[in-house]
DNA sequence: TTGTCATGTAAAGCGTCCTTCACAAACTGA
DNA sequence: TCAGTTTGTGAAGGACGCTTTACATGACAA
């Protein structure tokens, strides 16, 4: 599942670690996620989600948009 | 985290077999995310939402609008 | 009463999510 | 060059997501 959030992050100037503090979350779990390897829980999706002000389906890319 | 599942599922006269097989999961898996045992991954978050035509926020609530 | 459907739950198993610790490579700045 | 920052990744461990199989309950119909 695809997602914006290096592109997010990197607007605001963040390291993987600035983000990483902000979610409460470690930085491997932001690279993980970043880099595709796993999608967050889903309370950890509202959390970035929130984090961002946007809603989830603007940072996340749901699986059948992709096709 | 709290959701709207089983008042989505009722307004439709869905059972949970009938909304499991919608979303190709099995009927524990919806039965145990009414119930609140545990949260949907994001993925099937996604599918849920979808199914309803809803975004994802009108369906699960937000841990931090709990409080 | 008997059978069927809907719901709730338990156990075991597998893969995922997230952690900490650790190491390596690329880049930045002095 | 040298130190510090950033990113990518691996291993091991704990908790969660989802599965199948199975059993128990309550509601409803025949």
């Amino acid at each position: 599942m695809n997602n914006h959030l290096r592109g997010l992050r990197a607007e605001r100037g963040w390291s993987q670690q600035d983000l990483a503090d902000r979610l409460e979350v470690s930085r491997q779990s932001v690279n993980a996620i970043e880099t595709g390897r796993y999608d967050p829980s889903l309370p950890l999706a509202f959390r970035i989600a929130e984090l961002f002000s946007l809603p989830i389906e603007q940072v996340f890319v749901s699986p059948s948009a992709t096709g």
